[in-house]
RNA sequence: GCCGGUGUAGCUCAGGGGUAGAGCAACUGAUUCGUAAUCAGUAGGUCAGCGGUUCAAUUCCGCUCACCGGCUCCA
């Protein structure tokens, strides 16, 4: 897919805002470990060098691992006492002590049993459960003559190839001793390290730019939404500006789905627990929900998914092949228990709308259908400039339900999907749910970040559970295929991804005040509001800045509000008839007849455009 | 839920056992102004909540809640 005309321009154009430089043209070159051989071993041997500055200040801590990640390293400890922050101080020196020292890193091969005595000589539990589950040949790696740790490597010869100015130690965070939360808790110490001062200097601009860019400060800072403390964690609460994009947003939703052949739903937030216990959510996701409630003396209990709505809405009449296939979405609104902590922004809350649909068809329909989802997931994606996608095919996984033949026939389905989409995509075999194969789609956004949204999920289990049918061609009943997709996955997360892809800046069709008019002194208010007027019956959203501040400062502050287009009024204009806009994307456009503005706002309305197409009008004072 | 940190005005933050501070925002007034901050004034806080220590707690201690960085889990 050809590159993203409306990112790239915006990434060039954006000021400078408050000292922060935003995307800048990166001289430096930031390659991931993956990519360089040269930041792996730096990184692998800093963590080396970490792990032994650290037993060096604490002997009583255990060493654990210590790996590479995509832009430094941790280390994880078992110690008595927890890090703290200062304590980093201190392990940075310790760590700068031993780089200058140049001890030689060298790669040792011993026996099982010599790795093993040598262990227990140092009293490391956790090295020797990692050495029962290493293959031969068990090696090491010496760090001057007092340490070493079992590794596979590969390493810098000596720490003076270690840059001391190019890393940082970054965070103390707990970890699990395994990954699993019923073991050990051990002491994480996340780092980063680079080949140069200046790499390191790139790294911490990009970990601002992506503080610039958090939802969770856009939100507040834009007035989009809040989460109240009375009201409880993960519930959101959407602001006039944000509920205005939020309508924008499920709008084009709407439309695109009933161009796509969707007809939408609407369900209760609620239903009798027996439905959840056909459905199997009961005894399968109970831990997610939240607790029932009675009324009536029957229990009744909060949606933490669409699905059992959609499916007794099928099974509300009987049902003809001729029918099929039956798309229907539903933006639906569902609440989850999350454990307490796990919280984050809009990423992660309790009550979230899914945007989601499901589509009941014949088997030998799967391929199509899948194709249309895939087809429609791209329109959708593409509008708000997400056009890179990463994506996952998972396969049955051992304990599943299901004939041979019918998981043989959907995967198949789903694989031709993807190669008539002419899409790549990498398998995960064994990844599928229990009751039916899936694609998985990450997405892309402007700082190369990956996020999951949308997914496709095939279900043998619902229609089994609730006995879905159909009347085929021969008088049978038969039972269809079920498949459940979602594209932005939750409202609320494809919006703090989106605010996060665009900084804030959302594009014209977007922005929940596209032009804000800004009247040079008070004598030109009834013109401005005249505009206003105009422009508000031909849907555009726009206001008049009231302040009464100069003009200077009402243009500072509709550019911190990131205002798409600020128009000056002033006495000139009012008597042309014009507006002299300013597009934070475009900059100057120039004195532009009020007509002209209404007919190009009204385009890019319609064709969800970023910014205005504008001819450029006579620059101001030329007449 | 777990580890660590934080919680003072709408926002960003200072302060500190003895009745609470700044800048910005808000409001009022003056100014009528041409492309990123006009000037002056006013108002705004149970210092997250609850409990304890103390003559006295916003400050010290404990618990709870929320948030931040991670872990685990996940749309």
């Amino acid at each position: 897919m050809g590159d993203d005309d409306i990112g790239t321009l915006r990434l060039r154009r954006i000021p400078i805002l408050n000292g922060f430089e935003s995307v800048s043209s990166a001289a430096v070159e930031l390659p991931k470990t993956s990519e360089s051989p040269q930041l792996l071993k730096i990184r692998h041997s800093m963590s080396h060098v970490m792990a032994m500055a650290v037993q060096q200040l604490f002997p009583s801590a255990r060493v654990t691992i210590g790996p590479w990640t995509e832009t430094g390293f941790y280390y994880d400890f078992d110690n008595p006492d927890p890090f703290t922050e200062a304590d980093l101080k201190a392990i940075k020196k310790g760590m700068i002590k031993i780089i200058n020292k140049k001890l030689p890193l060298e790669r040792v091969e011993v026996s099982r049993s010599e790795a093993e005595e040598r262990i227990k000589a140092q009293n490391e539990p956790y090295k020797l459960e990692i050495l029962e589950g290493l293959q031969e040949p068990i090696t090491l790696y010496t760090l001057g003559k007092e340490w070493w740790d079992l590794c596979a490597g590969p390493h810098v010869e000596h720490t003076g190839q270690l840059n001391p100015k190019a890393f940082e130690l970054e965070s103390v965070a707990g970890a699990y001793w395994r990954g699993d939360e019923t073991k050990a808790q051990l002491q994480r110490i996340y780092g980063t390290a680079w080949e140069s001062a200046d790499q390191l200097a790139e790294h911490k601009r990009r970990i601002e730019e992506a503080k610039r860019r958090d939802h969770r400060r856009i939100g507040n800072d834009l007035d989009l939404f809040s989460i109240e403390d009375e009201a409880g964690a993960g519930l959101v609460f959407w602001h006039p500006r944000g509920a205005r994009m939020r309508l924008l947003i499920e709008e084009f939703w709407r439309q695109a789905h009933f161009a796509g052949g969707y007809e939408l739903l609407y369900t209760p937030h609620v239903a009798d627990i027996s439905l959840w216990k056909t459905s199997g959510h009961l005894d399968f996701y109970s831990e997610s929900m939240f607790g029932p409630m009675e009324v009536d003396e029957r229990e009744y209990q909060l949606k933490p998914m669409n699905c059992p709505f959609h499916v007794l809405t099928y099974a509300s009449t009987l049902r003809s092949y001729r029918e099929l296939p039956i798309r229907w979405a539903e933006l639906g609104t569902v609440y989850r228990y999350e454990r307490p902590g796990v919280m984050h922004g809009l990423m992660r809350v309790r009550g979230f709308t899914q945007d989601d649909a499901h589509v009941f068809c014949l088997p030998e329909q799967i391929s199509d259908e899948i194709l249309r989802i895939l087809d429609l997931t791209e329109e959708i994606l593409s509008t708000f400039d997400f056009t890179n996608y990463e994506i996952n095919l998972s396969t049955r996984p051992e304990k599943s339900i299901g004939e041979d033949a019918v998981w043989e026939l959907a995967t198949k389905g789903l694989v031709e999907a993807l190669e008539r989409k002419g899409w790549s995509y990498k398998i995960d075999e064994g990844g599928g749910a229990f009751y039916g194969p899936k694609i998985d789609l990450k997405i892309e956004d402007a700082i190369g970040r990956m996020w999951q949204c949308s997914t496709i999920q095939l279900d043998f289990n619902l229609p089994e559970r609730f006995k879905l049918e159909y009347v085929a061609a021969d008088g049978s009943r038969q039972r269809p295929i079920m498949i459940h997709r979602a594209i932005f996955g939750s409202l609320e997360r494809f919006f703090g991804i989106m605010t996060e892809n665009y900084a804030g800046d959302f594009p014209f069709w977007l922005a929940p005040e596209q032009i804000r008019l800004l009247p040079v002194t008070d004598e030109v208010m009834s013109y401005a509001e005249k505009i206003q007027q105009s422009l508000r019956k031909a849907g555009v959203r726009c206001n008049i800045d009231q302040s009464g501040d100069r003009l200077g400062k009402l243009i500072r502050t509709g550019e911190q509000k990131k205002i798409p287009v600020l128009a000056v009024i002033g006495a000139q204009e009012a008597e042309h008839s014009t507006l002299s806009l300013r597009s934070r994307l475009q900059g100057d456009l120039g004195e532009v007849a009020v007509d002209a503005l209404l007919q190009a706002a009204k385009k890019a309305n319609e064709q969800r455009d970023a910014t205005l197409d504008l001819p450029m009008a006579t620059p101001i004072g030329a007449s």
